[in-house]
DNA sequence: TTGTTATATGTTAACGATAACATTTCTACT
DNA sequence: AGTAGAAATGTTATCGTTAACATATAACAA
């Protein structure tokens, strides 16, 4: 793959050194303007592609970064990705994607590689489920340039893109709560090792607490990221408090939220009038379900982007600033909290 | 990135030969049991990783492979993606990937890029849309490895994996005339240089044709691959031709026929009872339509995995084959195409 | 003409790893 | 002890490009 002809054949062929082709080539000065084009003229006959491996030998840059996400299927990252690539395609950059598919061992396994491969900065949305940042610490200690984005992992040196999960997740509840006067609430929460986890369960309580409302254990329980996660914790709460069941749900993000729909219309019940359900995410989905889905919208696009400008500002930047960015979010209120389609706003 | 400790490093550190580091950790013979065991550990404590750029400049290969898709948003790329990176990753490739965008200059220079990279091969699904096969035809027959899916240029020395689209096509296109007598049937095409318009094209003249249903011109129109451009050219189908509308509409693709209900509906008509309409891909939204859509599935994540698994074949192979798979589809019958839920089948 | 700058080009070494060949150090056996 | 042969280690050159330094040619002034 690539061509085979490197500067030495076209050196060879026009009796010149490699070195007035190299500088040929890259347009330097101190070349003769009639050499220069001679030289470009059977470069581009030949058919030459410079070789970017040998030259990164040199320069010790890639110009390449490493994207690890957790799962591909999911709607928003394929959405994070453009934005990522949009803007790393602008400053030369190439992407090298790697799906880690919610396994910690993958993700390390893929970072690894990355690195041998040199690349030149990791944009990370880690799967991690434990609390071991030794891995990463150990990396940005080492120099590595990485940004976190959506998952983040905290206070290890690395600058970290995401929405503010927290308040966007007190906001959601604190609709189900006041618009709606709803107090027998569940969370399906994420795993707590996870930040996202973490923080929208945090937000969930704080609502709660800040209404003075009672908080039920057995209503929160560990529902996974995916659909058919969401699925398993929604029933096994149905089944396993027939007796007594929340009126609402706040699940962690959409998939989830969309399995724990299915349940719950599985089981007989309906949405919203018998229990009300909020999202988070606005999955493409979202909107198409029946009922529409309340949610907390998050824009993807534009978190990829943040996250790729500040990677390339601490890979190109002499001593980069270490930041948590915060995109905002915005309440996308549909129909499954319990309003109704004419009652709809936005916040 | 990547660490900054070399063989060298390591070598001097343990006052041996930077050959003898290389040995021990590529775990060759030849080698004392005691030394690997000694070089090992300090390569470990100084947190070697081997410089993949160096040993590429060595042996010509990278162990990468870079994939060009037209659009990340639209769910069936990411899936087969998934099912590319899944290949790819067991087989120790890593993945470079790159968005087109739809357009073809970004596609050329992304693969310019990906050759410069010294890639050891190529998976893409080109955004080509006219007739300039010289490019690939230069870089294939230049000794390239490319592998082709879904949006495949044939004939041109490369394998290609895709669904047969012209009897997917075909078949669907018949489901509407025979199942429920539709004989006014407009085609909702792609650009006829991109191979599934055309062959989904044909397929839909086949149907017609085999059916002995007179085709109305009026009523093939192109729209594009998304969403915006299938509602764009739905609704002025509908304007310009309201004295004469079709019964039925064929959609190129999900995205497509996804903007055509959108225009319908807005237009004050009916689906499937005005108009009825069946896409192609099985997108993830298409169930969740109102009505449910009737859409060829395309197995998104089979022809990622047969994808690169006939590529790195491609790579890897003394004399590999050049072949055009097929992997097959099934219809997803649905309501959109005027069937009742309880008559649903597949076929 | 001679010397002095520019300008144009060439040479060498380096990036980090490894293949191919060369050398040293063991082991084992007469 | 002496030596063949295996085992362990070292040296050199290479992959393709470029930085840093060196040299050759041209252009110009005195």
């Amino acid at each position: 793959m690539g061509s085979n002809v490197t500067l030495k054949h076209i050196a060879e062929v026009l009796d010149v050194s490699a070195m007035t082709v190299s500088r040929a080539l890259n347009d330097r000065d101190n070349v003769d303007e009639k050499t220069k084009q001679r030289i470009r003229e059977k470069a581009k006959s030949m058919g030459y592609t410079p070789n970017r491996v040998a030259k990164s030998l040199v320069s010790r840059k890639t110009h390449t970064i490493g994207v690890v996400i957790p799962e591909i299927t999911h709607a928003f990252f394929p959405e994070v990705v453009r934005g990522i690539e949009e803007v790393v395609y602008n400053s030369g950059y190439q992407l090298f994607l790697t799906n880690a598919n919610e396994q910690f061992e993958r993700e390390k396994e893929a970072i690894e590689t990355l690195r041998a491969q040199r690349v030149d900065g990791l944009l990370v949305s880690s799967s991690l489920t434990r609390e071991d940042y030794a891995f990463y610490k150990k990396i940005i200690e080492g120099g590595a340039k990485v940004v976190f984005f959506d998952r983040c992992i905290e206070n290890i040196g690395a600058s970290c893109v995401s929405v503010n999960d927290r308040e966007s997740s007190q906001k959601i509840t604190e609709h189900l709560i006041l618009e709606h006067n709803y107090s027998k609430i569940a969370h399906l929460s994420g795993p707590q090792k996870v930040s996202i986890g973490r923080e929208r369960l945090q937000g969930f309580l704080d609502a709660m607490n800040a209404q003075d409302i009672p908080i039920n254990k057995d209503w929160i329980v560990q529902a996974g990221f995916r659909e058919d996660t969401g699925y398993e914790a929604m029933w096994n709460l149905l089944q396993d408090h027939a007796d007594n069941l929340p009126e609402a749900v706040v699940a962690l993000n959409d998939p989830t939220a969309i399995g724990a729909i299915d349940a719950i219309q599985e089981f007989g019940l309906s949405v919203p009038e018998d229990i009300a359900i909020v999202g988070f995410t606005d999955d493409i989905r979202s909107s198409l379900l029946d009922p529409p889905l309340t949610t907390v919208h998050q824009p993807a696009y534009e978190i990829g982007e943040k996250a790729a400008e500040k990677l390339i500002q601490t890979i190109e930047e002499e001593d980069p600033e270490v930041e948590k960015i915060e995109v905002p979010t915005r309440l996308q209120i549909r129909s499954s909290c319990g309003c109704s389609s004419d009652q709809i706003h936005t916040d």
